[in-house]
DNA sequence: AATATAATTTAGGTTACCCAAATTATATTA
DNA sequence: TAATATAATTTGGGTAACCTAAATTATATT
Protein backbone atom coordinates (compact mmCIF):
# COMPACT_ATOMS: atom_id res chain seq x y z
CA UNK A 1 0.00 0.00 0.00
CA UNK A 2 1.29 3.68 -0.96
CA UNK A 3 1.39 6.13 1.69
CA UNK A 4 1.82 9.59 0.53
CA UNK A 5 3.73 12.01 2.37
CA UNK A 6 1.22 14.17 3.52
CA UNK A 7 -0.91 11.08 4.86
CA UNK A 8 2.83 10.12 6.63
CA UNK A 9 2.59 13.53 8.48
CA UNK A 10 -0.96 13.19 9.41
CA UNK A 11 -0.07 9.82 10.67
CA UNK A 12 3.01 11.62 12.88
CA UNK A 13 0.55 14.13 13.91
CA UNK A 14 -1.98 11.64 15.07
CA UNK A 15 0.91 9.54 16.82
CA UNK A 16 2.40 12.38 18.61
CA UNK A 17 -1.18 13.53 20.23
CA UNK A 18 -2.18 10.03 21.39
CA UNK A 19 0.90 7.91 22.23
CA UNK A 20 0.96 9.24 25.79
CA UNK A 21 -2.61 10.04 26.37
CA UNK A 22 -3.59 6.30 24.69
CA UNK A 23 -6.60 8.43 23.60
CA UNK A 24 -8.11 9.73 20.40
CA UNK A 25 -7.37 13.05 18.79
CA UNK A 26 -9.88 15.74 17.63
CA UNK A 27 -9.15 17.52 14.30
CA UNK A 28 -8.47 20.49 15.89
CA UNK A 29 -5.67 19.38 17.41
CA UNK A 30 -4.49 18.00 14.45
CA UNK A 31 -5.16 21.17 12.37
CA UNK A 32 -3.19 22.99 14.62
CA UNK A 33 0.27 20.77 14.53
CA UNK A 34 0.03 20.52 10.98
CA UNK A 35 -0.71 24.08 10.15
CA UNK A 36 -3.73 23.24 8.05
CA UNK A 37 -7.55 23.97 7.98
CA UNK A 38 -10.04 21.45 9.80
CA UNK A 39 -12.13 20.42 7.01
CA UNK A 40 -8.74 18.92 5.51
CA UNK A 41 -8.03 17.03 8.39
CA UNK A 42 -12.04 15.91 8.47
CA UNK A 43 -10.91 14.88 4.47
CA UNK A 44 -7.69 13.16 5.12
CA UNK A 45 -8.98 11.31 8.29
CA UNK A 46 -11.38 9.79 6.72
CA UNK A 47 -8.99 8.57 3.75
CA UNK A 48 -6.63 7.41 6.44
CA UNK A 49 -10.05 5.31 7.78
CA UNK A 50 -10.46 4.01 4.30
CA UNK A 51 -6.78 2.77 3.64
CA UNK A 52 -7.36 0.98 7.47
CA UNK A 53 -4.52 3.09 8.93
CA UNK A 54 -6.99 4.81 12.00
CA UNK A 55 -10.24 4.54 13.36
CA UNK A 56 -12.02 7.40 13.22
CA UNK A 57 -15.63 8.01 14.37
CA UNK A 58 -16.99 12.06 14.64
CA UNK A 59 -17.15 11.91 18.32
CA UNK A 60 -14.14 10.03 19.95
CA UNK A 61 -11.57 11.50 17.25
CA UNK A 62 -8.77 9.69 15.58
CA UNK A 63 -6.31 7.10 17.09
CA UNK A 64 -4.14 4.89 14.78
CA UNK A 65 -4.81 1.14 13.77
CA UNK A 66 -1.93 -1.54 14.67
CA UNK A 67 -0.84 -0.98 10.62
CA UNK A 68 -1.19 2.94 11.02
CA UNK A 69 1.23 3.12 14.25
CA UNK A 70 3.94 1.02 12.69
CA UNK A 71 3.93 2.92 9.44
CA UNK A 72 3.95 6.27 11.68
CA UNK A 73 6.90 4.75 13.74
CA UNK A 74 8.84 3.86 10.62
CA UNK A 75 9.01 7.73 9.92
CA UNK A 76 9.76 8.02 13.39
CA UNK A 77 12.35 6.14 12.83
CA UNK A 78 13.43 7.81 9.83
CA UNK A 79 13.38 11.25 11.30
CA UNK A 80 15.49 10.88 14.45
CA UNK A 81 18.12 8.55 12.67
CA UNK A 82 18.40 11.33 10.02
CA UNK A 83 18.69 14.02 12.61
CA UNK A 84 21.82 11.26 14.60
CA UNK A 85 23.03 11.50 10.92
CA UNK A 86 23.06 15.18 10.44
CA UNK A 87 24.43 16.14 13.77
CA UNK A 88 27.54 13.63 14.08
CA UNK A 89 28.62 13.39 10.43
CA UNK A 90 27.43 16.83 9.10
CA UNK A 91 28.17 18.94 11.32
CA UNK A 92 25.23 19.92 12.36
CA UNK A 93 23.62 21.60 15.65
CA UNK A 94 20.79 19.71 17.69
CA UNK A 95 18.73 23.30 16.45
CA UNK A 96 19.37 22.69 13.07
CA UNK A 97 18.66 19.30 12.20
CA UNK A 98 14.52 19.11 12.18
CA UNK A 99 13.73 21.07 8.85
CA UNK A 100 16.10 18.70 7.05
CA UNK A 101 14.95 15.89 8.80
CA UNK A 102 11.51 16.84 8.06
CA UNK A 103 12.03 16.39 4.38
CA UNK A 104 14.63 13.26 4.54
CA UNK A 105 12.03 11.64 6.57
CA UNK A 106 9.71 10.52 3.45
CA UNK A 107 12.30 9.01 1.36
CA UNK A 108 11.51 6.07 0.85
CA UNK A 109 14.14 2.71 0.22
CA UNK A 110 14.19 -0.30 2.82
CA UNK A 111 17.91 -0.56 2.02
CA UNK A 112 18.98 3.15 2.78
CA UNK A 113 17.18 2.96 6.41
CA UNK A 114 18.97 -0.31 7.26
CA UNK A 115 22.05 0.79 6.17
CA UNK A 116 22.00 4.46 7.86
CA UNK A 117 20.96 2.82 10.91
CA UNK A 118 23.89 0.57 10.90
CA UNK A 119 25.97 3.38 9.57
CA UNK A 120 25.57 4.99 12.79
CA UNK A 121 26.17 1.85 15.30
CA UNK A 122 21.74 1.33 15.97
CA UNK A 123 21.60 4.65 18.49
CA UNK A 124 18.98 4.22 20.63
CA UNK A 125 18.45 7.85 21.52
CA UNK A 126 18.25 11.35 18.68
CA UNK A 127 20.21 14.72 19.49
CA UNK A 128 17.37 15.61 21.47
CA UNK A 129 17.20 12.54 23.80
CA UNK A 130 14.24 10.37 22.40
CA UNK A 131 14.22 7.25 21.85
CA UNK A 132 14.60 5.93 18.02
CA UNK A 133 11.92 3.20 17.38
CA UNK A 134 13.81 -0.13 16.23
CA UNK A 135 13.09 -1.97 13.16
CA UNK A 136 10.09 -4.10 14.73
CA UNK A 137 8.90 0.05 16.68
CA UNK A 138 10.30 -0.78 19.71
CA UNK A 139 11.48 2.08 21.70
CA UNK A 140 13.41 1.87 24.48
CA UNK A 141 11.96 3.22 27.74
CA UNK A 142 13.97 5.78 30.05
CA UNK A 143 12.60 6.51 32.97
CA UNK A 144 12.98 9.96 33.30
CA UNK A 145 11.27 13.38 34.68
CA UNK A 146 10.91 16.77 34.55
CA UNK A 147 13.72 18.55 36.02
CA UNK A 148 10.89 20.71 37.96
CA UNK A 149 10.29 17.48 39.80
CA UNK A 150 13.70 16.77 40.85
CA UNK A 151 14.28 16.72 44.39
CA UNK A 152 16.74 19.81 45.90
CA UNK A 153 20.11 18.71 46.43
CA UNK A 154 20.02 15.94 43.73
CA UNK A 155 22.56 15.28 41.23
CA UNK A 156 20.99 14.30 37.77
CA UNK A 157 21.73 13.83 34.35
CA UNK A 158 19.87 15.70 31.33
CA UNK A 159 18.73 12.70 29.34
CA UNK A 160 16.09 14.59 26.91
CA UNK A 161 14.50 18.08 26.05
CA UNK A 162 10.69 18.08 25.22
CA UNK A 163 10.94 21.09 22.78
CA UNK A 164 12.78 20.83 19.93
CA UNK A 165 12.19 24.50 18.90
CA UNK A 166 15.76 25.83 17.87
CA UNK A 167 14.59 28.81 20.07
CA UNK A 168 14.81 27.01 22.73
CA UNK A 169 17.51 24.66 22.25
CA UNK A 170 19.96 27.78 21.46
CA UNK A 171 18.77 29.28 24.86
CA UNK A 172 20.18 25.92 26.48
CA UNK A 173 23.33 26.53 24.27
CA UNK A 174 23.68 29.58 25.85
CA UNK A 175 23.24 28.41 29.31
CA UNK A 176 25.98 25.85 29.14
CA UNK A 177 23.36 22.88 29.45
CA UNK A 178 23.73 20.18 27.13
CA UNK A 179 22.50 16.10 26.64
CA UNK A 180 24.17 13.88 29.06
CA UNK A 181 25.25 17.03 31.13
CA UNK A 182 25.25 15.63 35.17
CA UNK A 183 23.66 19.09 37.08
CA UNK A 184 22.83 19.47 41.12
CA UNK A 185 19.37 20.95 41.71
CA UNK A 186 20.34 23.75 44.41
CA UNK A 187 16.83 25.78 44.80
CA UNK A 188 13.22 25.76 43.57
CA UNK A 189 12.11 29.49 43.90
CA UNK A 190 8.54 29.34 45.63
CA UNK A 191 6.88 32.52 43.89
CA UNK A 192 7.65 31.34 40.28
CA UNK A 193 8.82 28.08 40.54
CA UNK A 194 12.06 29.08 39.02
CA UNK A 195 14.99 25.99 39.12
CA UNK A 196 18.52 27.53 40.32
CA UNK A 197 20.77 24.41 38.63
CA UNK A 198 24.70 23.72 39.18
CA UNK A 199 26.32 23.18 36.38
CA UNK A 200 29.85 21.21 35.53
CA UNK A 201 32.41 23.68 36.66
CA UNK A 202 30.57 25.29 39.96
CA UNK A 203 28.48 27.82 37.30
CA UNK A 204 25.31 28.12 38.69
CA UNK A 205 21.91 29.51 36.76
CA UNK A 206 18.69 30.06 37.25
CA UNK A 207 16.21 28.28 34.78
CA UNK A 208 12.90 29.45 34.31
CA UNK A 209 9.94 27.01 35.53
CA UNK A 210 8.69 26.98 31.76
CA UNK A 211 12.15 26.27 30.78
CA UNK A 212 12.74 23.49 33.51
CA UNK A 213 9.81 21.50 32.69
CA UNK A 214 11.16 20.85 29.15
CA UNK A 215 14.26 19.24 30.40
CA UNK A 216 13.99 15.68 31.30
CA UNK A 217 16.40 14.30 33.35
CA UNK A 218 17.43 10.56 35.51
CA UNK B 1 11.80 31.79 -6.18
CA UNK B 2 10.55 28.38 -5.44
CA UNK B 3 10.87 25.51 -7.72
CA UNK B 4 8.59 22.07 -7.09
CA UNK B 5 9.74 18.66 -7.26
CA UNK B 6 8.42 18.42 -10.59
CA UNK B 7 9.70 21.16 -11.94
CA UNK B 8 12.97 20.15 -11.30
CA UNK B 9 12.32 17.09 -12.54
CA UNK B 10 11.72 18.57 -16.16
CA UNK B 11 14.88 21.10 -15.29
CA UNK B 12 17.14 18.24 -15.64
CA UNK B 13 15.34 16.54 -18.72
CA UNK B 14 15.90 19.67 -20.56
CA UNK B 15 19.54 19.84 -19.38
CA UNK B 16 20.25 16.67 -20.43
CA UNK B 17 18.80 16.50 -23.61
CA UNK B 18 20.63 19.26 -24.68
CA UNK B 19 23.86 20.04 -22.59
CA UNK B 20 25.42 17.75 -25.61
CA UNK B 21 23.89 18.68 -28.22
CA UNK B 22 24.19 23.05 -27.60
CA UNK B 23 20.70 23.26 -28.91
CA UNK B 24 17.52 22.62 -27.69
CA UNK B 25 14.71 19.96 -27.02
CA UNK B 26 10.99 19.45 -28.34
CA UNK B 27 8.20 18.41 -26.22
CA UNK B 28 8.03 14.94 -27.43
CA UNK B 29 11.42 14.21 -26.68
CA UNK B 30 10.97 15.38 -22.65
CA UNK B 31 7.60 13.78 -22.67
CA UNK B 32 9.76 10.55 -23.46
CA UNK B 33 12.21 10.87 -21.20
CA UNK B 34 9.80 11.32 -18.06
CA UNK B 35 7.42 9.11 -19.53
CA UNK B 36 4.51 12.01 -19.21
CA UNK B 37 2.27 13.26 -22.30
CA UNK B 38 3.43 16.14 -24.88
CA UNK B 39 0.34 17.72 -23.90
CA UNK B 40 1.60 18.49 -19.89
CA UNK B 41 5.03 19.12 -21.42
CA UNK B 42 3.86 22.22 -22.97
CA UNK B 43 1.71 23.22 -19.86
CA UNK B 44 5.12 23.02 -17.76
CA UNK B 45 7.68 24.06 -19.94
CA UNK B 46 5.01 27.27 -20.16
CA UNK B 47 5.21 27.86 -16.48
CA UNK B 48 8.74 27.42 -16.56
CA UNK B 49 9.12 29.93 -19.28
CA UNK B 50 7.12 32.51 -16.78
CA UNK B 51 9.28 31.80 -14.29
CA UNK B 52 12.77 32.91 -16.59
CA UNK B 53 13.93 29.02 -16.58
CA UNK B 54 13.81 28.27 -19.74
CA UNK B 55 13.79 29.69 -23.40
CA UNK B 56 10.90 28.36 -25.01
CA UNK B 57 9.18 28.88 -28.87
CA UNK B 58 7.00 26.39 -30.44
CA UNK B 59 9.00 25.89 -33.06
CA UNK B 60 12.75 25.89 -31.40
CA UNK B 61 11.66 24.01 -28.61
CA UNK B 62 13.06 24.63 -25.25
CA UNK B 63 16.43 25.69 -23.72
CA UNK B 64 17.66 26.51 -20.32
CA UNK B 65 18.21 30.22 -19.24
CA UNK B 66 21.34 30.99 -16.99
CA UNK B 67 18.98 30.92 -14.31
CA UNK B 68 17.64 27.45 -15.28
CA UNK B 69 20.89 26.23 -16.07
CA UNK B 70 22.10 26.85 -12.31
CA UNK B 71 19.23 24.89 -10.94
CA UNK B 72 19.11 22.08 -13.04
CA UNK B 73 23.01 21.75 -12.35
CA UNK B 74 22.20 22.28 -8.47
CA UNK B 75 20.08 19.07 -8.55
CA UNK B 76 22.71 17.00 -10.54
CA UNK B 77 24.99 17.89 -7.93
CA UNK B 78 22.85 16.98 -5.55
CA UNK B 79 21.79 13.50 -7.31
CA UNK B 80 25.36 12.77 -7.82
CA UNK B 81 26.81 13.53 -4.54
CA UNK B 82 23.76 11.19 -2.84
CA UNK B 83 24.72 8.60 -5.29
CA UNK B 84 28.92 8.86 -4.21
CA UNK B 85 27.40 8.30 -0.64
CA UNK B 86 25.76 5.81 -1.00
CA UNK B 87 28.43 3.28 -2.59
CA UNK B 88 31.04 4.59 -0.42
CA UNK B 89 29.64 4.58 3.18
CA UNK B 90 26.00 2.68 3.11
CA UNK B 91 27.42 -0.22 1.26
CA UNK B 92 25.09 0.23 -1.63
CA UNK B 93 26.27 -1.23 -5.63
CA UNK B 94 26.17 1.14 -8.39
CA UNK B 95 22.98 -0.34 -9.79
CA UNK B 96 21.46 0.46 -6.78
CA UNK B 97 21.91 3.91 -5.87
CA UNK B 98 19.80 5.52 -8.76
CA UNK B 99 16.28 5.12 -7.81
CA UNK B 100 17.26 6.85 -4.61
CA UNK B 101 19.29 9.98 -5.57
CA UNK B 102 16.10 10.72 -7.56
CA UNK B 103 14.45 11.50 -4.24
CA UNK B 104 17.19 12.69 -2.57
CA UNK B 105 18.24 15.32 -4.87
CA UNK B 106 15.10 17.06 -3.96
CA UNK B 107 16.22 17.51 -0.62
CA UNK B 108 16.19 21.66 0.21
CA UNK B 109 19.11 22.50 2.61
CA UNK B 110 22.06 24.43 1.37
CA UNK B 111 24.02 23.17 4.59
CA UNK B 112 23.07 19.63 4.07
CA UNK B 113 24.64 20.36 0.38
CA UNK B 114 27.88 21.68 1.57
CA UNK B 115 28.31 19.51 4.39
CA UNK B 116 27.78 16.72 2.38
CA UNK B 117 30.05 17.69 -0.09
CA UNK B 118 32.58 18.07 2.22
CA UNK B 119 32.28 15.35 3.87
CA UNK B 120 32.40 13.53 0.55
CA UNK B 121 35.84 15.00 0.07
CA UNK B 122 34.55 16.83 -2.69
CA UNK B 123 34.45 14.21 -5.23
CA UNK B 124 35.13 15.10 -8.74
CA UNK B 125 33.09 12.31 -10.41
CA UNK B 126 29.83 9.87 -9.15
CA UNK B 127 30.10 6.04 -8.88
CA UNK B 128 28.47 5.70 -12.73
CA UNK B 129 32.00 8.15 -13.72
CA UNK B 130 29.66 10.86 -13.99
CA UNK B 131 31.25 14.26 -13.47
CA UNK B 132 29.46 16.40 -10.31
CA UNK B 133 29.08 20.17 -10.82
CA UNK B 134 31.22 21.96 -7.96
CA UNK B 135 29.35 25.06 -6.08
CA UNK B 136 29.58 27.26 -8.98
CA UNK B 137 28.23 24.49 -11.27
CA UNK B 138 31.88 23.75 -13.14
CA UNK B 139 32.16 19.94 -13.93
CA UNK B 140 35.45 18.55 -14.41
CA UNK B 141 35.67 17.87 -18.84
CA UNK B 142 37.34 14.58 -19.62
CA UNK B 143 38.58 13.44 -22.65
CA UNK B 144 37.54 10.08 -22.77
CA UNK B 145 36.12 8.43 -25.35
CA UNK B 146 33.71 5.58 -26.32
CA UNK B 147 35.22 2.07 -25.64
CA UNK B 148 34.49 1.49 -29.65
CA UNK B 149 36.23 3.87 -30.83
CA UNK B 150 39.92 2.85 -29.20
CA UNK B 151 42.54 1.38 -31.28
CA UNK B 152 43.13 -2.37 -31.11
CA UNK B 153 45.56 -3.00 -28.96
CA UNK B 154 45.76 -0.02 -26.95
CA UNK B 155 45.38 -0.05 -23.12
CA UNK B 156 42.29 1.77 -21.69
CA UNK B 157 40.72 2.84 -18.36
CA UNK B 158 37.64 2.59 -18.04
CA UNK B 159 36.11 6.34 -16.68
CA UNK B 160 32.28 6.21 -16.98
CA UNK B 161 29.17 4.20 -18.50
CA UNK B 162 26.52 6.05 -20.76
CA UNK B 163 23.76 3.93 -19.35
CA UNK B 164 22.86 3.53 -15.77
CA UNK B 165 20.41 1.20 -16.48
CA UNK B 166 21.13 -1.47 -13.46
CA UNK B 167 20.58 -4.23 -15.60
CA UNK B 168 23.34 -2.95 -17.80
CA UNK B 169 25.78 -2.25 -14.83
CA UNK B 170 24.96 -5.76 -13.56
CA UNK B 171 26.08 -7.09 -16.74
CA UNK B 172 29.30 -5.38 -16.15
CA UNK B 173 29.42 -6.48 -12.88
CA UNK B 174 29.04 -10.25 -14.22
CA UNK B 175 31.34 -9.58 -16.89
CA UNK B 176 34.26 -8.63 -14.34
CA UNK B 177 34.55 -4.85 -15.48
CA UNK B 178 34.57 -1.72 -13.10
CA UNK B 179 35.10 1.88 -13.57
CA UNK B 180 38.81 2.55 -12.74
CA UNK B 181 40.14 -1.36 -14.41
CA UNK B 182 42.45 -0.98 -17.25
CA UNK B 183 41.67 -3.06 -20.40
CA UNK B 184 43.65 -4.23 -23.54
CA UNK B 185 41.40 -4.03 -26.90
CA UNK B 186 42.27 -7.20 -28.31
CA UNK B 187 40.20 -7.07 -31.34
CA UNK B 188 37.04 -5.64 -32.85
CA UNK B 189 34.70 -8.44 -35.24
CA UNK B 190 34.11 -6.80 -38.64
CA UNK B 191 30.46 -8.29 -39.14
CA UNK B 192 29.11 -7.57 -35.59
CA UNK B 193 31.36 -4.47 -33.85
CA UNK B 194 31.41 -6.48 -31.13
CA UNK B 195 34.67 -6.09 -28.77
CA UNK B 196 37.23 -8.77 -27.49
CA UNK B 197 39.05 -6.83 -24.41
CA UNK B 198 41.52 -8.72 -21.90
CA UNK B 199 40.90 -7.41 -18.22
CA UNK B 200 42.80 -7.91 -15.77
CA UNK B 201 44.44 -11.25 -14.62
CA UNK B 202 44.14 -12.03 -18.58
CA UNK B 203 41.01 -13.09 -18.57
CA UNK B 204 39.46 -12.29 -22.56
CA UNK B 205 35.61 -11.29 -22.77
CA UNK B 206 33.31 -10.30 -26.01
CA UNK B 207 31.60 -7.14 -25.51
CA UNK B 208 28.42 -6.36 -28.18
CA UNK B 209 28.72 -3.46 -29.67
CA UNK B 210 26.04 -1.88 -27.65
CA UNK B 211 27.88 -2.70 -25.09
CA UNK B 212 30.98 -1.04 -25.88
CA UNK B 213 29.13 2.30 -26.78
CA UNK B 214 28.40 2.38 -23.68
CA UNK B 215 31.65 2.57 -21.92
CA UNK B 216 33.85 5.22 -21.91
CA UNK B 217 37.78 5.16 -21.68
CA UNK B 218 40.86 7.31 -21.89
C1' DA C 1 2.55 23.74 -54.75
C1' DA C 2 0.09 19.93 -52.79
C1' DT C 3 0.00 16.40 -49.69
C1' DA C 4 1.52 13.44 -46.04
C1' DT C 5 3.56 13.01 -41.64
C1' DA C 6 5.03 14.64 -37.33
C1' DA C 7 4.82 17.83 -33.45
C1' DT C 8 2.30 20.79 -30.67
C1' DT C 9 -1.72 22.84 -28.67
C1' DT C 10 -6.57 23.02 -27.26
C1' DA C 11 -10.36 21.42 -24.71
C1' DG C 12 -12.23 18.99 -21.30
C1' DG C 13 -11.36 15.67 -17.50
C1' DT C 14 -9.30 13.46 -12.99
C1' DT C 15 -6.99 13.19 -8.54
C1' DA C 16 -4.93 14.80 -4.54
C1' DC C 17 -4.24 18.25 -2.05
C1' DC C 18 -5.66 22.81 0.03
C1' DC C 19 -8.87 26.93 2.18
C1' DA C 20 -13.00 30.08 3.85
C1' DA C 21 -17.37 30.28 5.33
C1' DA C 22 -21.80 28.27 6.48
C1' DT C 23 -24.09 24.70 8.85
C1' DT C 24 -24.96 21.25 12.19
C1' DA C 25 -23.97 18.68 16.31
C1' DT C 26 -22.38 18.51 21.08
C1' DA C 27 -21.13 20.63 25.53
C1' DT C 28 -21.52 24.22 28.94
C1' DT C 29 -23.54 27.49 31.49
C1' DA C 30 -27.31 30.50 33.22
C1' DT D 1 -34.34 23.74 30.09
C1' DA D 2 -32.96 27.25 27.11
C1' DA D 3 -29.17 29.98 25.52
C1' DT D 4 -24.58 30.00 24.30
C1' DA D 5 -20.07 28.36 23.26
C1' DT D 6 -17.25 24.98 21.08
C1' DA D 7 -16.28 21.35 17.91
C1' DA D 8 -17.00 18.90 13.59
C1' DT D 9 -18.77 18.63 9.02
C1' DT D 10 -20.43 20.28 4.66
C1' DT D 11 -20.53 23.31 0.84
C1' DG D 12 -18.30 25.54 -2.64
C1' DG D 13 -14.11 26.75 -4.67
C1' DG D 14 -9.04 26.66 -5.92
C1' DT D 15 -4.40 24.89 -7.51
C1' DA D 16 -0.93 21.68 -9.40
C1' DA D 17 0.09 18.07 -12.11
C1' DC D 18 -1.31 14.83 -14.67
C1' DC D 19 -4.50 12.43 -18.54
C1' DT D 20 -7.02 11.51 -23.56
C1' DA D 21 -8.84 12.84 -27.90
C1' DA D 22 -9.28 16.08 -31.38
C1' DA D 23 -7.67 20.18 -33.72
C1' DT D 24 -4.04 22.87 -35.37
C1' DT D 25 0.38 24.04 -37.12
C1' DA D 26 5.14 22.72 -38.88
C1' DT D 27 8.08 20.09 -41.54
C1' DA D 28 9.02 16.63 -45.20
C1' DT D 29 8.07 14.42 -49.35
C1' DT D 30 6.34 14.08 -53.58
MN1 LIG E 1 12.86 16.55 14.85
MN1 LIG F 1 14.61 14.82 17.49
MN1 LIG G 1 21.61 8.53 -11.19
MN1 LIG H 1 25.19 8.69 -11.55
Amino acid sequence: MMISITEENYLKAVFSATHLSEGRVGNQIIAEKLTVNPASVTEMLRKLQDKKLIEYTRTDGAKLTKEGLKAALKVIRKHRLWETFLVIHLNFKWDEVHEVAEQLEHIQSDKLLDELAAFLGNPGFDPHGDPIPDKNGKMQNMKCKILSDAAIGQKVKVVKVNDNAASFLKYLDKQGIALADKIIVKEIQDFDQSVLVELKGKKEVYLSAAAAKKIMVE
